[in-house]
DNA sequence: TTAGGGTTAG
């Protein structure tokens, strides 16, 4: 909430101080004006009967140090008072462990310790050289006391006199979340003219949203504060955390303009991090070698961050080309830059090289991670694999390796693509068990997972109940829904959820208005199609490949092929790439027309444009052909498709039979009639009557009956089948 | 003080 709010308000620059000139004249004034001595303390005075009393505790206490303190109090106890506690802790203050275990003493006798008696104390533990002590005694002080910094201040120089004391308390004060007894304290001490170090005020930097830590950084050497480059990188990756890289690099810059602070290998790193996520690779790169100029060594958090930059832009080879880079460069490779690669090719569906990399890393003695599996186990469930996944998962578990709210939603939306809805939500329960709160990414899974099985009523009961939980739906939580509305036939409603979620405050994306427009186009509502792609270029929304792959459908399913044309064009003219759907489309719409002649024209031109054909591809390719009767085209393009491992889809096996068995090639269409039938694939009615026709002709009697059961099985029956669903029985 | 993992469209 804090970092939203940042993020929303404009975070100005600040102005780095000149540490050669740190204060202005008239700072020096106001500061040494201002500066008074620590106050004079000293307990105020007993009456003799007090003074008395107070020797005889003091005597029991230090000569039955051995005895239990109770025992040895018991006789004082009902005289006992908060003052008698003050004036007794000076004559221990050479026995920190009897001053603690009086105080405990007191507490546990239901009396609430007096703000003064535990800075006290905690004096006496800094100038014993016990910060452990110390530090506790200031947080029980910080959390019991609203006073607690202006007593340990107005006690300081009285009790201790040891500047630590004041680090010790702002430490205290910030690991509690008391940001602003910190800020209290800074206050108090530059009105007596000190400040506590760098280190502490590092660390509150640390903790400061973005435009309050600014302000300090801009405020405290006022006081004195000399920021050195760790104080600098802790800004740098405050603006690159809200996007304000360009801001970050200006500081790094007056960094390197300055003589007292050079930026380190941590500064660059930062920087090169913050342009990376932004995507700005080639300053990314830049910054690295001005890094190498300046004879910083990049490191493997520097590293990683390109190696990242590259998976994320599907770059994963090259990728895997810097992590070989970083090897010979005397950088040897983490657990971190082994999981970024990893789940690079993951997310390609490589999981041959995840494989190897997996046992690179081990075999360089590294041990995968939480994080590690948790990239293992998405990549198989993307690939579909849930057994594989499933089986990590368990060695995970076994390994003794916590799942987070992120390894279980991997798997749920695994199992969500896969429409096992059962499991999914067996694994929401799970991780319910397990402590663990699903958030809205894991029910943005699920309710993915429920629109695409047409249940988008469940899922938007779902999604209530996650609201109620206190949830919020983000955009791709709409995008799903604006999708399984579509796909389910209600554009309205979709369009309804898209102004739901702008007045919930959520701009639309290209996601949201390519899935409307894909229903538009499929609808066969071009007008409206192309209505929402000017809105969202008006908007300044930038279409992607797949946008451009909705309407080339459209077009192409309208028929209209020379705007599918032109579109063609117009993606190169935007920069955005045509890819294998691309082409896809525009050839399979050719061939439907028999026009070979464009078809090849395109498919030349996708190859020389680097496009890798698919096996879509090819099964267009050979169905077209085969239609125009080029029986030589059809059977090279099924060669070159085998070669790379891809497969006939059924209407291109029977393509492919029937143009063989036109020209006479009975022995090659019988080959792929037995292939096709191994693989579980139904050949059309007409390819089964020649193949009974034949072997009957040949005496083959056993394959005949063998062809014509499977024939009524698969054609008789269905047909039948058909016929019944049709008269709703 | 700096880096890695999960949700949406063809």
């Amino acid at each position: 909430m804090l970092l939203r709010s940042a993020m929303e308000r404009p975070v100005r620059c600040p102005r780095i101080p000149d540490p050669r000139r740190p204060f202005s004249s008239s700072v020096i004034d106001s500061v040494t004006t201002s500066i008074r001595p620590f106050p004079d303390y000293s307990p105020k005075k007993s009456s003799i009967r007090d003074s008395e009393f107070v020797d005889r505790v003091t005597t029991a206490l230090k000569q039955r140090r051995s005895e239990p303190l109770r025992s040895v109090l018991s006789p004082f106890a009902s005289r006992f008072r908060s003052d008698h506690l003050i004036w007794v802790l000076p004559h221990l203050r050479s026995d920190l462990a009897l001053v603690v275990a009086l105080l405990r003493w007191y507490r546990s006798r239901k009396n609430p310790i007096p703000t003064e008696a535990q800075a006290i104390a905690a004096h006496i533990a800094v100038a014993s050289g016990h910060h452990g002590t110390a530090r506790h005694l200031l947080y029980e002080g910080l959390a019991s006391h609203k006073h607690f910094v202006e007593q340990v201040v107005y006690t300081y120089k009285y009790w201790c006199s040891d500047p630590s004391v004041f680090d010790l308390l702002f430490w205290a004060a910030l690991e509690s979340d008391r940001i602003d007894e910190a800020h209290n304290l800074f206050s108090h001490l530059v009105s007596y003219g000190n400040v506590v170090s760098v280190d502490v005020c590092n660390a509150l930097l640390a903790r400061l949203p973005v435009d309050e830590m600014l302000s300090v950084f801009v405020q405290f050497p006022v006081s004195g504060v000399r920021w050195n480059a760790k104080s600098y990188n802790i800004i740098i990756h405050g603006l690159c955390s809200v996007g304000k890289v360009g801001e970050a690099h200006r500081i790094l810059l007056e960094m390197e303009a300055q003589a007292s602070v050079s930026p380190d290998v941590v500064s660059y790193s930062t920087l090169i991090d913050g342009y990376c996520c932004v995507g700005e690779s080639r300053k990314a790169m830049e910054l690295f070698d001005d890094m190498s100029t300046k004879g910083l060594k990049p490191n493997s958090f520097t590293y990683n961050s390109i190696i990242t930059l590259l998976c994320k832009n599907g770059k994963v080879v090259e990728a895997e080309r810097v992590l070989l880079g970083m090897v010979n460069h005397g950088v040897a490779p983490d657990t971190v830059v082994y999981t970024t690669m990893i789940n690079g090719f993951c997310k390609n569906g490589n999981l041959p090289a995840v494989d190897r990399l997996v046992g690179e890393m081990k075999k360089s003695g590294l041990v995968p991670d939480a994080v590690t599996y948790t990239a293992l186990i998405y990549g198989l469930s993307r690939s579909g694999k849930m057994a594989e996944a499933d089986q990590v998962f368990q060695e995970m578990l076994h390994k003794g390796l916590n799942p987070d709210e992120v390894t279980y939603t991997s798997l749920i939306d695994g199992y969500c693509k896969k429409g096992k809805m059962k499991d999914a939500f067996h694994l929401h329960n799970e991780m319910l068990q397990m402590g663990l709160i699903p958030n809205v990414v894991t029910y943005t899974a699920l309710s993915d997972g429920l629109c695409k099985q047409g249940q988008v009523e469940a899922a938007n009961e779902l999604l209530h109940e996650m609201c109620a939980m206190g949830l919020e739906l983000n955009l791709c939580t709409y995008n799903s829904l604006i999708n399984g509305l579509c796909k389910s036939g209600n554009i309205d409603q979709a369009v309804r959820t898209m102004v739901d979620m702008e007045a919930a405050g959520i701009s639309p994306d290209a996601y949201s208005y390519t899935t409307l427009m894909d229903a538009y186009c499929k609808a066969g509502e071009m007008d409206r199609a192309h209505g929402l792609l000017r809105e969202m270029l008006d908007k300044g929304i930038q279409p992607s490949v797949v946008t451009f792959n909705v309407l080339m459908n459209g077009f192409c399913a309208a028929r209209m092929l020379e705007d599918g044309k032109r579109l063609l064009g117009w993606m190169v003219e935007k920069n955005i790439l045509p890819n294998t759907t691309t082409y896809n489309s525009l050839m399979k719409q050719y061939c439907i027309d028999k026009n070979m002649k464009a078809t090849t024209e395109i498919y030349r031109g996708m190859c020389t444009q680097g496009v890798m054909p698919d096996e879509n591809t090819y099964n267009i390719l050979i169905r077209g052909h085969c239609r125009a009767r080029n029986m030589k085209e059809a059977c090279y393009f099924h060669g070159e498709m085998v070669k790379r491992g891809f497969h006939l889809r059924d209407s291109s096996y029977n393509a492919l039979i029937k143009g063989l068995v036109r020209k006479k090639r009975l022995l090659e269409a019988r080959k792929l009639f037995e292939e096709m039938r191994v693989a579980g694939l139904v050949a059309d009615r007409d390819i089964y009557n020649i193949f009974i026709d034949l072997n009957y002709g040949q005496g083959n009697m056993e394959l005949t009956l063998e062809l014509c059961d499977e024939a009524v099985e698969k054609w008789l029956v269905e047909s039948k089948t058909n016929e019944t669903s049709k008269h709703g029985l």
